[in-house]
DNA sequence: GTTTCTAAAACGGTATACCGTATGAGTAGC
DNA sequence: GCTACTCATACGGTATACCGTTTTAGAAAC
């Protein structure tokens, strides 16, 4: 794997697991000397890490980790309210052809055992409509929201016990009506059903949860 | 202004000009020669134009001026359809507050003179209204789609010629519209003429101009 | 103890150099 | 003529080096 790649994705599992806190400077040589490589590449992993939303620049050029708001929350679910429905208009006529993917998502979410793997199930799930969707310009702006998505999640993974099993079970149940709809081909309804799927998450996320984020 | 911002800006008005074609290889070294600059800011500058979509890289890393077809105009529509009306919907309680800037765009618009002017401005008033959102990331993301929409548009100019009057006339009333809906604050009749507009357009750009674009 | 000044260290932006791989023109073989 | 091979060249990925600016820590003045 090119230096760049590993490099990007190095340091996004870092921010992503907590392990640089928000807030934290990046400096472009500590950060090479550390990963062994030099500053080229760290430096455009660092931009690639700016567009996924882990990392922002400075008024000087120099790269943090991101800090996150309750208003940033906010903001990512109006744009997946705003992407994922239109994502389910178009996959609805495409889903017939081949469903087994989003099938065996599911299947692996009702096996799932930690609330860390039900969450990245989950977003594979809607990742899948995405790309079902056909749209590759639609796909490529939602997937430079889910990295942001995860830390925010990883970060209330970290500061709140969840249940594992009613979200489990729930989120099969939502993916299976979702599933089911898609596959009778009728977009407006498959649209309507995605906004009210992540309209309940929304407000299903503890309140206590969606505050004290800085 | 910084090499790597100069160059950015340079070679995108090379291509949305037409001074660069579609397919050809940006090599960086070439480019950084015939800039005066060296391959590192060219580089980011490549990124950064590959980013809205004037570039794109091959297998091997090569960087070429974007090729547009049919496919990728339905694309960008669909989401201007996605993310317009949206903005227009989170604007609106907004608006009330300063609609200048929207004001003077319309009386700027009913000034302009070439049509390729009133295109500047057209786009100019729609990324006002995301701007008026107030969602950060929502603005990001049309500005994402920005520059490959200029770049359609200055190709199908030098392509066609369209009648100005028309055109103008036709924009200035239906972003009068706009405004005055916008103002009154009913979101869901900003979203549904928002969207409507949009469609309105995209049907209306002559079906000869959107076909034979390779 | 607080603020201001100052100088050294840290940092980012850019240029240059090196290396391995991909490309493509030319040549040999058919 | 056409295809397959070969090798010089072009190109991208990365490391290193240099320079100007920003930060920051420490001293000095208050």
């Amino acid at each position: 794997m090119p230096r760049t790649e590993s490099a990007t994705a190095r340091l996004r599992q870092e921010i992503l697991r907590g392990e640089l806190a928000p807030g934290d400077l990046l400096a472009e040589s500590a950060v090479a000397v550390r990963l062994g490589v030099s500053r080229v590449p760290v430096r455009e992993a660092l931009f690639a890490l700016e567009r996924e939303g882990l990392v922002i620049f400075g008024p000087t050029g120099r790269a943090f980790v991101r800090e996150l708001t309750h208003a940033d929350f906010e903001e990512l679910f109006t744009l997946r309210l705003t992407l994922e429905p239109m994502a389910a208009r178009l996959a609805s006529p495409r889903v017939r052809a081949d469903a087994s993917a989003l099938e065996a998502n599911i299947t692996a979410t009702g096996r799932a055992k930690t609330i860390e793997e039900i969450t990245r199930l989950d977003l594979e799930f809607h990742e899948l409509i995405l790309r079902a969707s056909g749209n590759a310009r639609l796909l490529k702006l939602w997937l430079s929201l889910r990295s942001e998505l995860e830390l925010w999640l990883s970060r209330l993974h970290r500061q709140h016990q969840w249940k594992t099993r009613g979200t489990r079970e729930e989120t099969v149940v939502a993916h299976r009506k979702l599933l089911s709809v898609l596959r009778k081909d009728s977009p407006a309804t498959a649209e309507r059903l995605l906004r009210d799927h992540i309209n309940g998450w929304k407000s299903w996320l503890p309140a206590s949860a969606r505050e004290g984020q800085r």
